[in-house]
RNA sequence: GUGCCCGUAGCUCAGCCGGAUAGAGCGUCAGCCUCCGAAGCUGAAGGUCGGGGGUUCGAAUCUCCCCGGGCAUACCA
């Protein structure tokens, strides 16, 4: 990386300098570290060193530091110059068209890095319940936990990605006992949903099990038949596990439709079934950690920086949700994973401190656990926000993709970092206009396709109506652009060209910084904003330069910087598996 | 009460491992199409970085105290 090397040459000149004696006190293996950062102002140069931090070693004024260690500087084809404690490097052509070379050589892997080390993740997201269709939060997590899968492994991670299905517990009853009303209505009886403000809990009157219903009836008419208002436990048990499956199985597709794949879907009730949940309590208990009181289980989770201790078992003699959740964080450690990796909504966090106390419990390192904790979503219709409520004026994720599309949702609920709460404005989401961020980057993208089209293909004078034969034969193109010198890209006589295309391959340079600190950060977001300042920079350079001159050798120059260009914004579009379009 | 997140331009947000004149998009205003996609570009106006103390040569950034907003604080899942 440009930076990195830009460090490298300083940190010499810095260590040649103090052993000759210029930097005063400051000594060759004094413990200082260099910052190199891209100047907001231009005229600073490319990139910039700041060595204001080695004046206490040095006991040396700043610019009088900056000096001595500019002029120890050796490197070639660039320019150096200090202001105040900044050492500032305007890059000579040749380190741009190096970039440029990279990114044709690498193609989709220019920007993979192996900060990862191949360590083993198991990333855990969405793990909604299977009792309905997903709402709008879910799709933050969908979009976010996919598009950060797709980083972690361009950053030389070894990513597994799960679904936890919660599956067990009274919301499966309940999602059993919503059905059996459904059935019976479809069934022509007069019942509804009671309206009672305590028992209405038990249910979830939406109306997406209606056409569950309807199934139902088809495929079990005898069983639906014997159903009374009054149901016997295994009557339940059939309704519930019905509804289950069909939910679960809407989910997936769901999923699927909004280009998020697991690795694998892990059932709750199986890890009960499997007899893992009773082994981890043994286990618990063996090592000390539980205890009784007032006919429940505890476990001693504030020994491990929890506030409190937490039950395990209910006086009634069922588990609470914890305990199999202590287990299968558990059993993920045992499967393998160097970091367990979770995406849960901010109103679970309270729920951190005693997850990573019972990894410690049981002797394993709480810090490989990692949780991100989202921030809830708004919902803005007509510039105002609207919480979305679980049961309640329940807008889908699936009616929010039908309205504004795969692509712009995903783009959208990455966009912000994760920390934020998130404010969706549909409208913005759904137009296509240039105040709507996706659409300006995959414009970008098509716009530079569009460009190598009209290379190759025939076009027409508009003055004399002939035809011009293309610019470059079908068979020839890649050659050309493989073959570029891109010096010509320098030598023309237009300073707004070279500006713009200094400032697009400085742009393009920092897409590997950029992959590096969105994968060390978990924030894909980032991802978001470069996209957009890449996009701005091309377009730019378009608006400067023309790609399809007569020239052809100058064409050939500009147009591989324009395929570098689509390029990397193709690599960053799908690392957030959103559509890089070739037209729109 | 306690814990976590947020408070930066009219709006939505970057920046926050301290460093040069605090950035972007939208919105507003003024311009740019006989030529590769104007779904684009150029320029202008717009800020006591919630408030106050502290650390530092230097604070939007670190720290403390306030003030606002959100989320949580279950033998629910």
């Amino acid at each position: 990386m440009l930076k990195q090397y830009i460090i490298d040459v300083t940190t010499n000149a810095i260590k040649n300098a103090a052993k000759e004696g210029k930097l005063n006190q400051l000594k060759a293996d004094d413990a200082f570290s260099l910052n190199a950062e891209i100047p907001k102002n231009e005229e600073f140069g490319d990139i910039a060193v700041n060595v204001s931090s080695l004046a206490k070693f040095a006991k040396m004024a700043p610019p009088a530091i900056a000096q001595a260690v500019a002029a120890a500087i050796n490197i070639d084809d660039c320019e150096i110059s200090t202001v105040a404690g900044f050492i500032n490097f305007k890059l000579g052509k040749s380190f741009l068209n190096t970039i440029v070379q990279e990114i044709m050589n690498q193609k989709n892997d220019y920007g993979s890095n192996d900060y990862g080390a191949g360590q083993k993740v198991i990333l855990e997201y969405v793990s909604a319940n299977p009792t309905g269709p997903f709402h709008i939060g879910h799709g933050r997590w969908a979009a976010m936990g996919s598009a950060l899968a797709n980083l972690l492994k361009f950053a030389g991670y070894n990513v597994y990605q799960e679904f936890y299905i919660n599956d067990a517990g009274n919301q499966i009853k309940n999602l059993g006992r919503s059905l059996h009303i459904r059935v019976l209505q479809e069934l022509g009886e007069k019942i509804d949903f009671p309206t009672d403000e305590i028992e209405k809990k038990s249910y979830y009157p939406g109306d997406y099990l209606i056409p569950v219903a309807k199934e139902f009836v088809k495929e079990n008419s005898a069983f639906a038949k014997t159903l009374t208002n009054d149901l016997t436990t295994q009557q339940l048990d059939t309704l519930s596990s019905f509804a289950k499956a069909k939910m679960l199985e809407l989910q997936k597709e769901l999923l699927n439709k909004f280009h998020t794949h697991f690795d694998n879907f892990y059932s709750e009730t199986d890890l009960h079934k499997s007899g893992k949940v009773e082994q981890c309590v043994n286990k618990l208990n063996e090592l000390g950690m539980l205890y009784e009181k007032e006919g429940a289980l505890w476990f001693k989770s504030s020994l491990f920086g929890d506030d409190q201790d937490r039950v395990l078992r209910k006086t009634d003699g069922s588990n609470t949700y914890l305990t199999a959740d202590i287990a299968y964080h558990h059993d993920k450690i045992k499967r393998g994973f160097d970091k367990l990796i979770n995406i849960w909504g901010a109103d679970h966090h309270g729920y951190v401190a005693r997850m990573r106390a019972s990894i410690e419990a049981l002797g394993d390192d709480p810090n490989k656990l990692e949780v991100l904790l989202g921030q809830l979503v708004n919902i803005v219709l007509n510039g105002e926000a609207t919480r979305m409520g679980k049961r309640k004026n329940m807008v889908t994720l699936e009616d929010l993709i039908d309205e504004v599309g795969v692509d712009a949702t995903r783009y959208w609920m990455i966009i912000r970092s994760i920390d934020t709460t998130l404010d969706f404005d549909i409208e913005l989401a759904k137009s296509k206009t240039d105040e709507n961020p996706v659409f300006y980057v995959q414009y970008a993208h098509a716009r530079a396709c569009s460009i190598f089209r009209n290379a190759k293909t025939e076009r027409i004078n508009v003055e004399t109506k002939e035809k011009i034969a293309p610019l470059f034969e079908e068979d020839e193109l890649d050659k050309a652009i493989m073959d570029a010198d891109l010096n010509l890209l320098w030598s023309v006589d237009d300073e707004k060209s070279i500006a713009s295309a200094r400032k697009l391959i400085l742009k393009l340079e920092e897409f590997k910084p950029l992959i590096l600190s969105a994968a060390k950060n978990r924030a894909p977001y980032m991802i978001c904003k470069y996209l957009q300042e890449l996009s701005g920079c091309f377009h730019q350079f378009y608006t400067f330069s023309r790609v399809l001159t007569e020239d052809k050798k100058l064409a050939a120059a500009r147009l591989a910087l324009v395929k570098s260009v689509s390029t990397v914004i193709k690599t960053s579009l799908g690392l957030l598996a959103v559509e890089a379009p070739e037209r729109m």
